[in-house]
DNA sequence: CAGTATCATGTAAACGTTTTATGTAAAAAT
DNA sequence: ATTTTTACATAAAACGTTTACATGATACTG
């Protein structure tokens, strides 16, 4: 069986390959008759244009990579299942640029665009894989990208973000309405944006209530479960321990309420434990973990339809904020007294 | 700033465009010096050869797609990360795939590699998004593709599988030496091979030790977290009630934990569960879940190994098998005593 | 009816590579 | 000195599309 291209479909409907390939781009220009013959043709032939073909011609690969620091994290994998179904619907097909944490592989991804792999980019990292030369005239050449939820240092890029410091300031205030004083905060990768405004929000909040703000609560974790479980375990030493514990993410609550279960602490009755994100699973470990819902699926949807706006060279918004929900579940409860 | 291609390199270095070529792909037919030439030419020019015209000419994508039902299970987010990661090392580039459990985007994703978008498929399914047309000859003509623990029905294609049956049979065991003889289990997707061999499993663990099945016991699942919740709310309302259940994998287990906290009662004095799959969390819940452990990372590295002798030409194993491992932890434990 | 606008299609030139077939100069063999 | 071999390098032909331009037919205008 030889392989059947245009031009198989040309031969079988009689007419040129050019109005084949018009019949299936812009089917508007062809008439109704070859339109038909064509139709047919390419059934019967069963065709199946060449992307890469196509993708030569027309200097458009229809890929658009994603790069990301850990698929496995569910925040991470919520995001870029949303892009997913967005992209596709928008014709576009997602690379998964799956860093591990390594700056060196975030610049290879990056890289696709400038090897025509893929047209675009959405970024999640605080610090951008793209050298940025500015030209004669002053103005940056950067391919289509749009940084989402962690903000890079450099503000020529599009951003989609969310309204961490509400988020933290609100995640904390529900602490201090429940009554508690000695709040200790387990933080994010340190040079991360979305750390700096996570603690801006939670010292803005015990400041407005005018709580001491105390430098020895806030533990230095990574995103990662197991800081969770190792910053816990250190608060736990204290000697006058916090009431309250709230993590810049679920997975770090988890492990902290993991360690407070095995230490013979009831939570919430003992200490309460706040998260951050909202992860699928944040609703059923027990106790249902109380946390600031980030709006995953509109997060995806927008940051790919900034990205469609780029691509398409239509004007798209510089920043993009998004708000934060609080979700008031069993982990977090009145702070017991002395 | 005008476009380099591989004609600006070949007149930069003072060669034809086909040294140019042969310099970056088989640098070894080219004489030492004009190698020199035209690498530096490369380096100064800051030449990236364009994949789509390299990949028209080659006619290969350097794409592989990966088809999956639900990157927001750990699980799954676990193998494609460890694909991704062997992936990248071989020179392969990774499209996503999630089909979010609908058939047809599996199919389309399938179609990626007669549109020439992607070179082979790494499908993770138990229904097999392609024809199978045999020619006069009587054999049917697959793309390079490996079905990856989950088997379709179709025995021509290439597997790489874990022994589920046995890992079932494990986890049963288990329960049984600690002395539990109702064992109730959630199920997985009704019509996957996985949830038929677990079955097996569970049933001749059962079996060799005398116990009496009992299908009541067998609860419909679905390996999402929520029918954990809701069919672990089933067993309870038994009259006699199970002492320990086997979740098809960790997510119901977490469901079923919750659910037996949330009612009172306490895991495992009161009962024991065992899940299935040992994603990054289970050791991280409350009580922490003894499972199954399936290799995730040799899965990836196996089943892209598999791919890749496909997408070569060479000679791949039909069928590979990967051991499981019993994990014990603190949800398993003695059954109470009446 | 000449002239012009409109429309449907065809022709051929790209797009940026890789690679086959061909050529050429230098080295080796006679 | 002449031929044969070797080692490179080149020119040109693909790969499978899309699209600018040309062409011819048809409809419209004054």
């Amino acid at each position: 069986m030889a392989k059947i291209g245009i031009k198989q479909v040309a031969a079988l409907s009689g007419v040129s390959i050019a109005t084949v390939s018009r019949t299936l781009r812009n089917p508007e220009i062809v008439s109704e008759k070859t339109r038909q013959k064509v139709n047919d043709a390419v059934k019967k032939a069963g065709y199946k244009p060449n992307k890469m073909g196509s993708s030569l011609r027309t200097q458009e690969s229809g890929n658009i990579v994603v790069i990301i620091p850990d698929v496995t994290d569910p925040f991470n994998s919520g995001i870029i299942c949303s892009i997913e179904r967005e992209a596709q619907k928008m014709g576009y097909s997602v690379l998964l640029g799956d860093t591990q944490n390594d700056p060196k592989r975030a610049e290879q991804y990056a890289e696709m665009v400038e090897y025509g792999q893929a047209d675009g980019i959405l970024l999640f990292s605080y610090n951008l894989p793209l050298e940025v030369v500015p030209d004669e005239k002053g103005n940056v050449n950067l391919p289509p990208i749009v940084n989402v939820c962690e903000s890079t240092a450099y503000d020529g890029i599009h951003k989609v973000m969310v309204d961490d410091e509400e988020g933290a300031r609100k995640a904390t205030q529900h602490l201090i309405d429940l009554g508690h004083k000695r709040i200790a905060v387990i933080t994010g990768n340190e040079n991360t944006t979305t750390n700096a405004n996570r603690l801006a929000g939670y010292r803005k909040a015990l400041r407005t209530s005018g709580i001491q703000i105390d430098d020895k609560l806030v533990m230095q974790g990574n995103y990662q479960i197991d800081s969770g479980v190792e910053q816990t375990k250190k608060l736990l030493l204290f000697k006058d321990r916090p009431t309250a514990i709230f993590c810049f993410c679920d997975l770090m609550a988890m492990g902290a309420i993991k360690v407070l279960h095995d230490h013979g602490y009831s939570v919430p009755r003992d200490m309460s434990v706040i998260g951050f994100d909202d992860i699928k699973f944040a609703e059923y470990t027990y106790p249902a973990i109380s946390t600031i819902r980030q709006p995953v699926d509109e997060i995806g949807k927008t940051c790919m339809h900034q990205l469609y706006q780029l691509l398409k060279g239509k004007p798209a918004e510089k920043y993009i904020e998004l708000k934060t929900e609080l979700i008031v579940r069993d982990s977090t409860g009145p702070a017991p007294r002395k």
